[in-house]
DNA sequence: ATGGCTTTTGCAAAAAATTGCAGGAGAACC
DNA sequence: GGTTCTCCTGCAATTTTTTGCAAAAGCCAT
């Protein structure tokens, strides 16, 4: 089955629809490679499909964040940021001082994981995170 | 030092003033035991300080939690919820499916911090973190 | 392909969060 | 006390996000 095509059963098998608008909102974060904001996806759905509203894309992103094929990532100011999630599932490290990113493995997360399903019966999404704190180079 | 005035200390030392807008939003903090929206600190500086603007309370809630005095928990939709953070240091599961939030000890994070620190020398911010998953009355 | 049930959409309006600016007020100095 | 240097505030305007509702459209069973 194409990455595609597993994406559209996704959507289905959950009881909804795949609309001309998911689609194309699906698609253009997709083919983002990166973070893209609301306006930008809105921007880019306009070209193809000219009617496309605001609120349809907030809406289909906070559904595609619940099926987790896309991720959300709120920083301080401005527009939140959504992220295909493919695959290969990793995490950010990000350093609350000079704001370097770097990509971890999802190893880091499995102790955390397997700690909260054992004492609390809580199933950790472990498709993405951010964590927060101070690189080697800041802490000096 | 009172902790009150470690507070205060800290507010200092870091470049800012002490003023009684601020003074007031973070006693409205501290003394709600638990989360608190904007809104409700702003009803409540307001008996005190009826002139208190809803901008003055977001941007000190952001330096507040900028110094690290109060975290923000940003859930799905509606208004964000703040919390004083105090000495013993907790950290927040929340269900992204009922929003319910169970408060987990710190030592939950310990391991995850000396891997990051071994592998990538980053120091893992501990004061507060908020990590998303499915609880097991949902997951059913 | 048709009917019917339910999700989804666009629109408009509201709510939540952020920003620019000019005046006001801490804090440190003398 | 007065001066000066910034930070902070309130106001107004903007931007970002959410919501209610009626019409439209997807999807399953027939």
């Amino acid at each position: 089955m194409s990455c595609e095509a597993a994406t559209i059963a996704t959507v289905k098998n959950t009881g909804h629809r795949m609309t001309p608008q998911r689609l194309f909102i699906l698609s253009a974060i997709r083919h983002a490679k990166g973070h893209v904001t609301v306006s930008q996806i809105e921007n880019n759905v306009r070209e193809s499909y000219p009617t496309i509203d605001v609120s349809t894309v907030y809406r289909n992103l906070t559904t595609l964040r619940d099926l987790r094929l896309v991720s959300e990532t709120r920083i301080d100011s401005g527009e939140s940021q959504y992220e295909w999630i493919d695959q290969d599932r990793h995490h950010h490290i990000v350093c609350r001082n000079c704001s370097d990113i770097v990509q971890i493995d999802d190893t880091f997360l499995e102790s955390l994981a397997q700690s909260l399903m054992k004492d609390y019966d809580f199933t950790l999404d472990t498709d993405h995170f951010t964590i927060h704190g101070i690189c080697a180079t800041c802490l000096k």
